[in-house]
DNA sequence: GTGGTCTAGACCACC
DNA sequence: GTGGTCTAGACCACG
């Protein structure tokens, strides 16, 4: 299930891939699993069918899934792998991390912040 | 100094913003002393009045500075101690570190990435 | 319907957001209703696209409404309950019925005001 | 004694010309007494000596003070019926309850308020 | 079409 | 000199 914030700064598109890799990583879809076609998504959503499309084309671009015309969108085999997201979700944690270094934050916050979340997966 | 990537997705004014949070805290500027006028530090950053103005309104309204009309903006007495930038700044690095994991980021690539920051400063 | 007094003291952009408040109280614009787009109220009023938009920004902060970029503007849930509003605006009456004691006003003079302006509605 | 708030909205000058007003209207500077000198208290309240100038200069123009060159400044005899400030102060309870009144706050609340206060003096 | 950001001017009140 | 308000444009990302 994806879940969407509407008032967050990040796009809706954005929360869509970033939703659909996470499934992708949990194994909930697997390589070459359909998934929900775009309008029923965007339904099910509540979304405009153009923001599904954008999510899973700039998807398909970044190679964690493939299209085949009049039949659906499907998880590619690569998928578990795609660095560039990977890059681009570090990049981000980054600078927050050096904004909340410039907020006072002390290294000891960080690292148990980081227990904290891998002790609740 | 405050230093501008124009290029960069963050804004320009919370750019400047953070920029002022971390000089207050590295104690640059000292409650109650006075920030450069809206107008020379716009000059400096080749940046338009208006947008230093957001700054520092923002920053009035986050407690960190306040203004005197005709005499200048000056740092609050209790900016250092402010709680409540600390917690959003913790609480936007929990984001986007889930997301990370989302991503695949395994633990001792963000001990690694958090063990850079601190060496650089 | 919104009614600017270009010749008054109040700000633009403070009229607006006092009257916005006012329809929401009056039940004119319920919970999540969008308003009217930053552009088509500016055109409406005769004012520049940039003082709405102040207006609707300091609702936000002050959580009368909620924006989704791209979508609109729309009153919030817990607006109508804003006792955060209330006390400031009960605040500045103390104000100005401090300084108006101190210019001599008698507490009839009061009493009558308030009446007056209670018939009124 | 005359307590400025720089961080108000109010003018310093307002302030200074209200308190003056209240000051004589509560006995502690009798008719033709005279007031401290413009630069002694513009040092006592660490502000320009133009604004209490302009203070002074508008009390003159209100009837409330009268100069004498190279003496001072006295208050003036008919000070205590100064209508003009009387109406301004009332002016603006006006405006402050209209405001309040659009938040929600009913009749009662302002009779309790008023009441108060007048019990605090 | 929506809001978000930014620019380059302007005028005003206050100090 | 300072900040406060406002205008009339512009470009961008998003839906």
């Amino acid at each position: 299930m994806i879940l969407l914030d509407f008032s967050a700064k990040t796009p809706i598109y954005e929360q869509i891939k970033e939703q659909v890799v996470f499934l992708v990583h949990k194994g909930v879809y697997a390589p070459d699993d359909k998934l929900p076609s775009i309008r029923t998504l965007a339904a099910e959503l509540g979304v405009n069918v153009n923001t599904v499309k954008r999510a899973f084309s700039e998807l398909e671009d970044g190679g964690v899934v493939y299209t085949q015309a009049g039949k659906g969108v499907f998880v590619s085999k690569g998928a578990i792998l795609n660095e560039e997201l990977k890059e681009k979700a570090l990049s981000d944690v980054k600078v927050s991390v050096c904004s909340a270094i410039s907020m006072g934050v002390k290294k000891d916050e960080f690292l148990i912040l980081i227990e904290e979340l891998f002790d609740n997966i």
